[in-house]
DNA sequence: TCGTAGTATTCGGCAAGGCGGATAAGTCAA
DNA sequence: TTGACTTATCCGCCTTGCCGAATACTACGA
């Protein structure tokens, strides 16, 4: 499923409204988790086992077999079989051009960037955060 | 603040790696709320007050409250005193590219983009829905 | 000064979603 | 077919974060 390239889509603003806002924040959803946005980024570089994708984030392989599948549903990478092993890659170059693009708006503004600092002043006791 | 421009910030993908990964994934978490990418997407189309935003988008006005200041902390929206109220804007052009190519993506995946359906098969009763 | 409009913070409640561990399901080599 | 290996699903637990309502704070006008 899911043609990797076969896209022609042109950058067109405008036109917005819609719950088509759902769909994208969704979108933005599975780059928002720390972990993902790391696999993603990590299989951005090079194609990647899944193997290799559990050793470099550090987390059980089950979350990380849900993570890879969560991003290939939304289309960032692209699952190849090897064997019996799964190779994923990123097959449209304009997921490198939302990720650079983001990393450059995020670094500018990574003063003020602990996002929302105000949201979690709750919570109490407990020294794990993480 | 935040000159659009400034720093550095050329595309350059790969190389990456650091907890530049986190702060990152902070800053599309802000656009992975249905909510809050629906505010600056209004914002995107012309400068709003914080009544407009409230009214737009249907929820109470402390909520918009915060939404307005994550989104501003993120550097993706201005805010503006004008008289007694205030008015938010996009500063950085950068903003429109990352939204629109997002869209674009999002629009090509969106057929497979119930993105993690896997996740939640849990739950019971309760037909809310979101 | 006081009153009002506009904005921000606090609070309790609740669903979404991330986590590890156990285990099922699929894939290939002998 | 069996066994080894790789990947996906199920389970309970727990944190994150969104929500409305109440309310405090701030800026401006009279």
């Amino acid at each position: 499923m899911t043609h990797p390239n076969a896209t022609a889509t042109r950058p067109e603003v405008a036109a917005v409204s819609c719950t088509h806002s759902d769909t994208t924040a969704r979108f933005f959803r599975a780059l928002s988790d720390p972990t993902r946005l790391r696999l993603l980024e990590f299989i951005l570089a090079a194609e990647r086992t899944s193997a290799e994708c559990v050793e470099h984030v550090g987390i059980s392989q089950p979350r990380v077999s849900v993570h890879l599948s969560c991003l290939a549903d939304c289309g960032y990478v692209i699952a190849r079989r090897d064997g019996r092993k799964l190779r994923y890659s990123v097959g449209d170059p304009r997921v490198a051009e939302l990720v650079t693009l983001a990393r450059a708006l995020a670094a500018d503004n990574a003063a003020a960037l602990d996002c929302c600092p105000r949201i979690p002043p709750k919570s109490s006791a407990n020294g794990d955060a993480r």
